[in-house]
RNA sequence: GCUCAAGUGGCGGAAUUGGUAGACGCGCUGGAUUCAAAAUCCAGUUCUUUCGGGAGUGUGGGUUCGAUUCCCACCUUGAGUACCA
């Protein structure tokens, strides 16, 4: 009977989802095993076999674990908010929700081709209302939470204002913006409920404060840093302003130690952890305050070099820094305002790109060493960033070499203190590699010394302590768009407000566009019924804001990682209550994911504000963990081999190249380029093979030999050109200008790189006209070029995986997708390859079942069946533990090929081995073990036991070496001594020949592993 | 610039307490079967060779009886990050 695996696969994903199979249960006996993948944001192009990478490999390790007796929780669901559907829906008016549905309905088809053990009932998605309900509820918490430093964790704030009104803010210790001012009890007690409020939104986890951003007015949009060039719109070249936007913010920074923290009780990659750690981007150092000369303002710096600061010859603030109005001198005025101008164009990206040219200002004002008392200057450079640490900096030349550089342009002392070091050339910065000199009571010391000492100094002064600084940043929380979560909040008097946990969800509202309004507000400013009524708690039409009872709701919406950052919990719930985001049994029972698998393009993003989120759940006793994800594995991604035809552009070469440039306005220039246009469209569409590329212009254009070089053209064009650009010339000629590649759909090109021109001309979805295409063929076909790159729909290299499971089955898709390399490494795809894997599970089927019925009986197993069995066994144990897939499919290869060569019936051998293949192959693994008599599915069979007595071997194949050099081998018995061996071997004939009569140095014996002799 | 990862046949890759380099598969070559094709099966496939052998895991050193594996320096590629004081 042949394997026909279109039937069996489509009988048991039909029976999986019949049965549920795969459900989950909340109450178990066995032990949990919690298997996530990131879940996808449904996009219109539906999956290419890049994307179930991740998913097969945690589905392997879900059935894995089934089989080990865990109860497994293995959901699914979608990121389902986002720009795709949102920027569709601007150019079309489809609503995103039905946009999101179709693509959601698209990629469950797809998933479910592939058999994997989903626990469906269980799916999310974020922009299902009943799952933003609880969103909007945890923004809430955040938004009702403040800091305790004392505790190390977020507090309910309503300890915050009690604790205010009996002491006022000047014995706490908490997270706050400014913690300079302070307030009695009873000052607290007099302010205003609106003063009041102003206040903790200083302490709150989520608060509204003035952001910095780039409007772009002309586009009535807010624009990301990467969208601006040069100071205008990338697209459009519309000036961008810099504009403070009032912002909801994140105060992910209360968390950044813990954050840091964490990272060693958890089991990811290094190099995951280490870009967390840098953007994290602790440091250890010292705040300084530098009093400033004829002034009653103090300049604060952060450096982590307080040993050095004896060598301070001057100060830099930011030419943002607060105090650099009120400090500059009259004389210096006009040369500071002149040079803030200049570098308020500059974005901080581009003045981050552009860190060669030095620039700067003097203020004309000092400041005072805290220790000589000698007079420093004070510098504006915008070399130092407003937005790290405190804006200004203590500069060091002889110790850092931006400070040295700045010195050298700027013609400032460079004092060296540092011992027997040259500084003539550049900064000294190996801190560890000197003892400090010139610095009074630092003398001598080393640099951990004298950091020590330096701090303690400061302290006696009052001008300094100790202190940490911290790169990560409040993260900014506000979109200006309409396809995410809506805030639960609404306006009084301009302060926001909580919308009450029984009134959720705030469910999106309707409006008639997706863009932002005429006034520059986001698209939600185009809801007509988007107003808070405080009497009926309901969302109601805006005209009857009265600023009574009817309020302003928020208009913003939440950014794509609100509704990714806490899922996991929601999976948790086998009855997705509408009371609770996760019961207290479920969030005990299930804890956290134990094995999390998706990209790495998430480390700053996703995985850290998740685990933001679970520690504020944490500390305000809603979950139980501390830390979502407990391993994680980056799948590696899947390239594309994508195919390419060489376009040749034309243009006209004519005598008056350069006249033609001198002499042109823009009306005649464009005029020309159409001419050109046309020419090249008169021309059809060339395309030469890639072999073409190496030779020269000249040499294709004679090779091309097309009708428009000839001369009833040459008149006609030269004629048209006198009109355009009124010069006459009697010839003119196309000379070829450039070849441009252009990627075509991978599905019209062969094995051999063969281009299917009728193919591609008809096809109809395409980006190029290929209609009158002409190929220039090199013996009768036309060979596309070929580049490895990232599989994406953009690069019509995509391959996709429904044409794989029909052609080959999913089971074969599953195989290969880990037979390509190591999960984690990225690794081309190339479909030939397939056949490898299929050719495998066809051989597998033929061990089962012959000609006519089943291969398999009770015969006894043989020594040579058991040793392949269990080596076997030990194997895939191993490497599934190891997350090494790829390396188990050979393994089950050269199994199936052994016991094929064994002429195995054994069902005591062929129906373990079933188990072992079922996590990778479970379609094929179910068919065989019901045809082998079972009526339940294999999904929870044990795994097979590793018998080491199997393995064990009478005799070894040695490798005889000699200096290192395996030159033969010789069978001899396990048990055989040392000298035994030893004698054996020097007897031995091919010893004799190897020596050819000299006398070996040494003779290495390792009992079981090798023989070498050194000559 | 800094951090991390990786360099092995025509290709994907395998080989870890240092012990037979190239498992397994693709591709390729030859053969069997077939009217033919597909499918299947068998043999071969790192390079080189005077057929004895010799060389070989990015390059150059080192440690060792023995190095793809450990150490040092360098080169290349990929990813991330960047005036972080």
């Amino acid at each position: 009977m042949k394997y026909d695996f279109n039937d069996i696969e489509k009988k048991w994903q039909d029976h999986w989802a019949k049965n549920q199979t795969f459900k989950a249960s909340n109450a178990s006996d066995k032990p949990k095993y919690y298997v996530l993948d990131m879940f996808p944001y449904p996009s219109g192009a539906g999956l290419h076999v890049g994307h179930p990478l991740g998913y097969i490999a945690s589905d392997i390790y879900a059935r894995y674990k089934r089989h080990k007796g865990f109860n497994v929780l293995h959901p699914q669901g979608y990121d389902s908010f986002g720009l795709p559907a949102e920027q569709y829906a601007i150019q079309t008016g489809q609503h995103p929700a039905l946009t999101t549905e179709t693509n959601i309905a698209t990629y469950r088809r797809q998933l479910d081709k592939i058999g994997f053990s989903f626990d469906w009932s269980r799916e999310v998605r974020t922009s299902n209302p009943e799952y933003y309900k609880w969103t909007q509820w945890i923004f809430i918490q955040l938004y009702e939470s403040y800091y305790c430093n004392d505790d190390n964790k977020a507090k309910d704030i309503k300890e915050l204002t009690s604790i205010f009104s009996a002491e006022g803010n000047t014995t706490i210790n908490a997270v706050c913006d400014d913690d300079t001012s302070s307030f009695s009890a009873e000052e607290w007690n007099a302010m205003s409920s609106e003063a009041q409020q102003r206040i903790l939104l200083q302490y709150r986890l989520t608060y509204l404060a003035e952001t910095e951003v780039n409007w772009c007015p002309a586009l009535g949009t807010v624009l990301a840093n990467d969208e601006i060039v040069n100071g205008v719109s990338e697209r459009g070249g519309h000036p961008v302003i810099r504009k403070k936007m009032t912002q909801w913010s994140m105060r992910i920074s209360a968390y950044a130690e813990r954050l840091l923290q964490g990272l060693d009780t958890i089991d990811w990659t290094d190099s995951l952890k280490e870009s967390q750690r840098n953007w994290i981007g602790k440091s250890v150092g010292a705040s300084v305050t530098f009093n400033v000369k004829d002034h009653d303002a103090t300049i604060d710096v952060f450096t982590t070099r307080p040993d050095t600061i004896f060598g301070v010859s001057f100060m830099t603030l930011a030419p943002e820094h607060e105090l650099v109005d009120k400090i500059t001198t009259p004389e210096q005025k006009e040369a500071v305002e002149t040079y803030i101008e200049k570098t308020a164009k500059r974005s901080e990206r581009d003045r981050m790109a552009d860190v060669k040219t030095i620039s700067g200002v003097f203020t004309g004002a000092y400041a005072e060493h805290p220790f000589t008392k000698e007079p420093i200057q004070i510098w504006i450079g915008d070399y130092v960033l407003a937005s790290y640490g405190t804006g200004a900096v203590m500069a060091v030349p002889c110790g850092d070499q931006r400070d040295y550089d700045f010195a050298r342009h700027f013609d400032i002392a460079i004092p060296n203190i540092f011992d027997g070091v040259d500084i003539s050339e550049e900064a000294f910065a190996d801190k560890d590699k000197t003892v400090i000199a010139n610095s009074d009571f630092l003398n001598g010391m080393n640099y951990k010394k004298a950091t020590k000492r330096a701090i303690y100094e400061l302290e006696q002064l009052g001008q300094g302590e100790g202190k940490t600084n911290y790169r990560l940043r409040d993260a900014v929380f506000s979109r200006q768009r309409y396809w995410g979560e809506p805030f639960p909040v609404y306006y009084v008097n301009g302060m926001p407000q909580m919308i009450e946990t029984e009134h959720l969800p705030i469910r999106l509202p309707e409006v008639e566009k997706y863009l932002p309004t005429e006034t520059g507000e986001p698209p939600l400013g185009r809801a007509d019924v988007w107003a808070w009524c405080t009497e009926s708690n309901t969302v109601v039409s805006n005209d009857k804001i009265d600023n009574e009872t009817v309020h302003p709701l928020e208009l913003n919406t939440m950014p794509g990682w609100a509704g990714s950052s806490w899922y996991f919990f929601r999976y948790m719930e086998d009855a997705m209550r509408e009371e609770t985001f996760a019961s207290k049994g479920a969030l005990d029972y299930w804890e956290n994911v134990d094995l999390y698998i998706g990209g790495s393009e998430h480390a700053t993003g996703h995985l850290l504000y998740s685990r933001f989120w679970v520690k504020l759940l944490k500390d305000r006793g809603f979950v139980n963990v501390e830390e979502p994800f407990k391993k994680l594995i980056n799948q590696g991604m899947i390239l594309g081999t994508s195919a390419f035809v060489y376009k040749v552009r034309f243009s006209i070469d004519s005598a008056f190249d350069s006249e033609l440039y001198k002499n042109i306005n823009s009306d005649s220039l464009k005029r020309f380029y159409e001419f050109e246009n046309e020419l090249t469209r008169r021309l059809g569409n060339l395309f030469i093979p890639k072999a073409y590329l190496n030779k020269k212009n000249n040499e294709i254009e004679n090779l091309l030999n097309v009708s428009l070089f000839k001369k009833e053209y040459v008149t006609e064009w030269s004629n048209r050109l006198s009109e355009i650009i009124g010069i006459n010339e009697d010839r003119v000629y196309l000379k070829l200008q450039y070849i441009d590649p252009i990627h075509i759909k991978v599905d019209y090109v062969n094995a051999s790189d063969e281009l299917d021109i009728e193919g591609l001309k008809e096809d109809k979805e395409f980006g190029q006209d290929f209609k009158n295409a002409k190929f220039i063929l090199e013996e009768g076909v036309y060979k596309v070029g070929r580049e490895i790159e990232k599989m994406s729909k953009s690069k019509k290299n995509v391959v996709n995986p429904d044409a794989i499971c029909e052609q080959y089955g999913a089971d074969s898709l599953r195989l290969y997708e880990m037979f390509l390399g190591p999960l984690e490494q990225a690794k081309p795809w190339n479909t030939a390859g397939i056949t490898g894997v299929h050719g495998f599970l066809k051989k597998l089927w033929k061990l089962y079942v012959g000609e006519n019925g089943l291969n398999v009986n009770d015969a006894e197993p043989t020594k040579d069946n058991l040793k392949t069995l269990h080596k076997t066994i030990k194997k895939v144990e191993e490497d599934i533990e190891n997350f090494s897939f790829n390396t188990s499919v050979s393994t089950f290869m050269i199994a199936v090929n052994e016991l094929t060569a064994q002429k195995c019936t054994s069902k005591a051998v062929l129906e373990p081995l079933l188990t072992l293949i079922s996590p990778y192959a479970p379609h094929i693994a179910e068919e065989l073990y019901n045809r082998l008599g079972h009526n339940e599915s294999i999904s929870t069979a044990a795994f097979p036991t590793f018998d080491a007595s199997h393995l064990v071997e009478s005799s070894k194949n040695y490798p005889i070496s000699f200096n290192g050099k395996m030159r033969f081998t010789l069978e001899l018995p396990m048990d055989m001594n040392k000298e035994d061996i030893e004698k054996t071997v020097m007897a031995h004939e091919k010893t004799i020949a190897q020596l050819d009569g000299r006398e070996p140095k040494k003779v290495i014996v390792v009992p079981g592993k090798i023989v070498n002799i050194v000559g």
